[in-house]
DNA sequence: CTGAAAGCGCTTACAG
DNA sequence: CTGAAAGCGCTTACAG
């Protein structure tokens, strides 16, 4: 190349300099590095990547960009992946039509690794199927993963008990109709917290009737339907218990439109512990997920599953959670 | 490879059975076909990468995700760039590390293209140096333009015209005393409509004290801040005009937890119109920047620049805004 | 329509 | 500590 000419040394050398210059000599390390400075060299990544087999890319997928618990998740893998790694962020949308190749680029080597923020039915089964012919760099973030997925690391909260104990603290309260707005009937996460509140409720004595869990895309319209839904029964429950953040806070806007008062007619709780949470109007009672935390575990996993793939990492880490208390909550009247 | 020696052919037809198929024989392409079936073949990306010089990854970079005006546009981008490009995403927070690198990865033609979607100061700069020696395909959404980065083709809605049109929507509603809470001082997207929000005043013949005008980060907690300092004031504004959504969110929070009524006793106005604008209580008035079409209309142009570099793009777009009347403004009492 | 050959820009044993 | 040479897996004129 251009450099070694001009440096007047062999190739090898140069790229000696760039990768391992503790074994150059120092006046000959000198030389090419001044020159790589005029003439303003960067070595052509293609080239590197192609022939060390590697890209420095990982790859994220999320259900949807746009959340700031997918951004403050990502904020920890970022911490930790720092400038080693370049991110890839795909949303596993059924919308999103890159969906598929992200099979193919984990295949043709494009992307080193994957974080899973989601693990929809479709990627799973591929997922399956690639595993059994070679190690695969894959972490599971945020969901607990399903039993086919449970040959891979995670890295998530007890669902199941953080649900347990935010239908405990409604119970507490004196509520004893509550409502439990889950997510999709596929959703494993969702499917935890579910059984998480069934425990609670009949734990505390408490019958549920079928339609106290109903289901929603755990979007903020999702509450909205099921707030619809919900409020147009005859017998109103004191409380609804929601899978996410966004869902109560579609359940609430209802609740508030029509009349009722949050807390005192209605108390409303979510989950995640969001941005906006604090910022609703009761603010928002919530159970917290430590997503930087989940993050950081996650790519820390995934490094390790990527770097020292003999070292088998600890199948599945569970982080704390923590009920978080605020105005959206109170005692029954 | 092992292709070709299996179909008893030459790479070279591998090669074009797989890039240009009509250029092989009907009976070799099949047998080329079968084979690649049969051991499921799929090429290296990262020698066609190095080969042809490309990677298909393009670069969007935000201030930060998490928010749903950059979620909208994301997809207004993916819907565009399809399965064509892949997409790394990287935030701009001073904080990120990864901020230094994506320059790098522009020059080291790891990635193809550029989509700004906010246009910090230390980036401008190394993009001016890198535009003088080569043609870079980068186009800046969301944001106008500064000076320096004018020669690159933007997608945006015209700032100042829609800040104009919500403070002239304000002053109509009987408001007299507005603030107004802009974003960072070097931010050119809140200039532009702080200095709409100005005129608006001078044309309704309202003056406007120095400290009509404050600063803030764009986020809820810079509108909390803000609106905290707002209110100490011993008179207080009929209306707060938020230069986007979450900071009206903050001030609202504020408004509330004070005991002031919104819209009764004091008018809040935010700005994208973002998912949460509707489901706030009360439901959020703004202005609406159509994301979706930003984003494509961006990715639109990104890939003309990339594949097509020739043709002049039309230099800059302005998209239509609209105001967006709900529950948090109303007539000054 | 098909193939032999050169080459993309690096890295990495291997030899000195 | 340094260099000559092979090779990574493709693509692409060039020739037939």
């Amino acid at each position: 190349m251009e450099v070694a000419r001009l440096a007047g040394v062999s190739i090898t050398t140069v790229s000696r300099c760039l990768n391992t210059p503790d074994k150059v000599g120092k006046k000959t390390l000198a030389k090419v590095r001044k020159v790589i400075q005029d003439i303003n060299f960067s070595p052509n990544v293609l080239a590197q990547s192609f022939r060390r087999g590697r890209t420095n890319i990982i790859l994220v997928v999320v259900h949807e960009i746009g959340s700031w618990l997918f951004a403050d998740i990502m904020e920890g893998i970022r911490a930790v992946v720092d400038g080693r790694y370049s991110i890839i962020l795909t949303e596993s949308r059924p919308d999103v039509t890159e969906n598929g190749t992200f099979i193919d680029m984990l295949v043709a080597r494009q992307v080193e690794g994957v974080i899973l923020l989601c693990s929809p039915l479709p990627f799973s089964r591929k997922l399956i199927e690639l595993a059994k012919s070679k190690p695969l760099p894959i972490v599971i973030g945020l969901e607990p993963v399903s039993d086919d997925l449970g040959q891979f690391p995670s890295v998530h909260i007890d669902n199941h008990q953080a649900a347990y104990d935010a239908t405990q603290y409604l119970i507490r309260l004196g509520h004893a109709e509550i409502v439990f707005v889950s997510g999709p009937k596929n959703s494993y996460v969702t499917k935890d917290r579910e059984l998480g509140f069934l425990a609670a409720m009949r734990d505390g004595g408490l019958t549920v009737d079928s339609d106290r869990v109903i289901h929603s895309d755990l979007s903020a319209n999702g509450g909205i339907n099921s707030a619809i839904e919900i409020l147009a029964r005859p017998s109103r429950p004191s409380a609804i218990f929601c899978a996410n953040d966004d869902v109560a806070m579609g359940v609430m806007s209802v609740a508030t439109k029509r009349g009722l008062r949050v807390p005192e007619d209605l108390s409303v709780m979510g989950f995640d512990d969001t941005r906006y949470a604090a910022l609703t109007n009761p603010a928002l009672s919530t159970v917290l997920q430590p997503a930087r935390d989940i993050g950081m575990k996650a790519a820390q996993k995934l490094l390790q599953a990527i770097e020292r793939p003999d070292d088998d990492a600890a199948r599945t880490e569970i982080l704390p959670h923590r009920i978080v208390v605020r105005d959206s909550t109170a005692l029954r009247r």
